[in-house]
DNA sequence: TAAAAAGTAGACCGACTGGTCTCCTTTTAT
DNA sequence: ATAAAAGGAGACCAGTCGGTCTACTTTTTA
């Protein structure tokens, strides 16, 4: 694994753990075993260091979740499935997502205001949105796909923030039940 | 206005937009006026004031929140009402609630781990799931009430997180519907 | 009115922050 | 083989953090 791989990846684990403020450089250089030469050499700053593992995380999330649906079927089927694969994560069945710490973009969210971090959460969550659409456009309903996407993904939300702070770990299988009543 | 509560009211309006982390008690100090001393004789460090602070926010939800619910009728009204009361929140049309950035517990849950601000976070979603919940026992439904609540708070969840960090601050409105086709 | 409590201003403290820099070694590519 | 790039160890920097303390003033209370 490259250097820079290895210090998104430490960074990651640390960040979602225990929060990006509270994760000071020298932490995740005596992690890594990184020199801090090394790490200011591929990352301008701590700033640059944070959006990189966010990207990092998108891509990870993005590509388990779309493979999770793409694997149940198309249409109803692919978004139904969603939920079961928020089940699977909250139980800490999926190693590539690491123990189950909530929603690593909310809570990057939550620690800057009017920043670029902010933005790239949101587009995070715009492209769930997204591809949730995707999958319900043609489906009959009288309801609008966007409609329906945006529903769904206050849905998922809900049981990622209840099964976190709450620690209502089966969370998502009542936001599935509700689901399948929306796209029936 | 005491001291303290000047300070609790600084200092929430302050780590509610920014982070908790991200503010430092000279900040919260210069906001107010207050003498540094005069903050450490009322709290012990830092982390009281945030707990205080904690304790303060989960007040004036609660009573906003509960008197919003009661205001509507009871039973399935008061849980209806619920959403209605969020939209008025997301589109800042509350006062005592400041404009709106989210749920705070949710970024005060995520700025730390295994802490009393954790264990504060928690119980403040379990008190809102209860009060839920004893406005559906009685209610003719073969869904306990129990269940009813839990999935009504993810709903609730849902709709502040979608609204927040995605901008759709219609959430409530989904959810709502959501909620009516739960109850029915 | 006098004692006690609460308040102010700000110097000061050690610890830690993100970030720079020097010196030296290892790896990689041509 | 050799030059360039990448990496390591860690001293060092200025700034900020939470928190303490002194000296003095204001407010409250009995």
């Amino acid at each position: 694994m490259t250097k820079p791989d290895l210090l998104i990846h430490a960074a990651f684990k640390l960040f979602y753990q225990h929060g990006i403020h509270a994760v000071g450089i020298n932490t995740i250089l005596a992690e890594t075993g990184v020199a801090k030469k090394t790490l200011y050499h591929h990352f301008a700053s701590k700033e640059a260091l944070v959006e990189a593992v966010l990207i990092y995380r998108d891509q990870v999330f993005m590509d388990w979740l779309t493979s999770r649906m793409m694997a149940a079927g198309e249409g109803k089927m692919a978004v139904l499935a969603l939920f079961d694969a928020l089940d699977d994560w909250f139980h800490d069945r999926v190693e590539v997502l690491l123990p189950f710490k909530g929603c690593f973009f909310v809570k990057a969210n939550a620690e800057f205001s009017d920043h670029t971090v902010n933005d790239l959460c949101q587009r995070h969550k715009q492209n769930i949105t997204s591809f949730i659409q995707a999958n319900l456009v043609g489906d009959s309903s009288e309801l609008s796909a966007a409609y329906l996407a945006q529903s769904i993904s206050v849905l998922k939300e809900g049981a990622i923030a209840q099964a976190y702070v709450a620690g209502d770990l089966d969370a998502a299988k009542r936001a599935k039940a509700m689901a399948v009543a929306l796209l029936k």
